[in-house]
DNA sequence: CTCGACTGGGGTAATTTGGGGG
DNA sequence: CCTGTCCAAATTACCCCAGTCG
């Protein structure tokens, strides 16, 4: 076929992340400093935000705990 | 941008629905705590109602029966 | 390299939260 | 039983600018 990512999770912006969650852009970049979501920064410093990661919250589900 | 918003829902603020509903925000935050709203939380605390849950009650639907 | 749109950072006003009492 | 208002604290929204993205 064609290109095959293997290990690349679908990433959404900022603006992405903000109208799913009904907030502004700045408040999910606040969210990302806060600790509260995984950020993958761009070789610029600009922020990209998991899918999954964010689909989770927005299920409800507090944070990933891997074990206590 | 580029990406697709995947299955997301048009979410409301409390001012929104309050104002919907001609009555005070504190109320509608009463009807979520009672159970008669569905309401996700932002990660600050906030919280977002659905625009088709609000447009359902505002149509004079009343409480989703669960058979009957 | 240039172009339009978005993003990051700081600061301040507005909104939302929670509980108590009317 | 249901709703509107009080208080203080926390969170969110919008303003500016320069840099980055595609």
């Amino acid at each position: 076929m064609a290109t095959r990512i293997p290990e690349s999770e679908a990433l959404l912006t900022p603006a992405e992340v903000a109208t799913m969650f009904r907030v502004d852009p700045k408040t999910v970049t606040r969210w990302a400093k806060a600790g509260k979501l995984s950020a993958i920064r761009t070789l610029g410093g600009h922020r990209r935000y998991r899918e999954s990661e964010v689909r989770a919250l927005l299920a409800g589900i507090p944070h990933q705990r891997t074990g206590d």
